[in-house]
DNA sequence: ACTCTGACCCAAA
DNA sequence: ATTTGGGCCAGAG
């Protein structure tokens, strides 16, 4: 069970909720994710500037992959800078269910439009 | 202390 | 549209 940034030389913390993880990077990520509405998306280099990290998008992957389970966070309304949803098999398919029940739809080429549906921060 | 691998991104070719 | 090369950085082996 790998942890994000747990020093080698103590103990790994026991597994936390999401929203209560003392890791400030960890709660900046989750905030900004938690701020996507409804309905709409963001890319993950969108999520790691507004989280204050530019540049750190794949950071914002590892971090929605170690998704502690039965946390509440939106990850569904995560997808990469080309409109595709970047996890695979049967995550994809419950990313586009979770998706398609706030209205978010694929092309016919299984692409989504930041157009219409890319979350703008104020 | 390496190298490899990513739920990534971007500019250039 | 696709490929390439560079940036990013934490785990795993």
């Amino acid at each position: 069970m790998s942890r994000l940034r747990a020093p080698s030389h103590t103990t790994p913390r026991a597994p936390v909720r999401a929203h209560s993880d003392p890791d400030p990077i960890l709660q900046r990520i989750y905030a900004t994710i938690d701020s996507i509405p409804r309905g709409c998306i963001a890319t993950y280099g969108q999520i790691a500037r507004e989280a204050h990290l530019p540049g750190r998008a794949r950071l914002v992957g590892r971090v929605l992959r170690e998704l502690p389970s039965g946390s509440e966070l939106a990850w569904h309304r995560v997808i990469n800078a080309s409109g595709r949803i970047s996890v695979t098999g049967e995550s994809a398919r419950a990313q586009r269910r979770l998706l398609a029940r706030e209205g978010v739809c694929t092309d016919a080429r299984g692409r989504i439009s930041l157009a219409r549906f890319g979350w703008r921060a104020d």
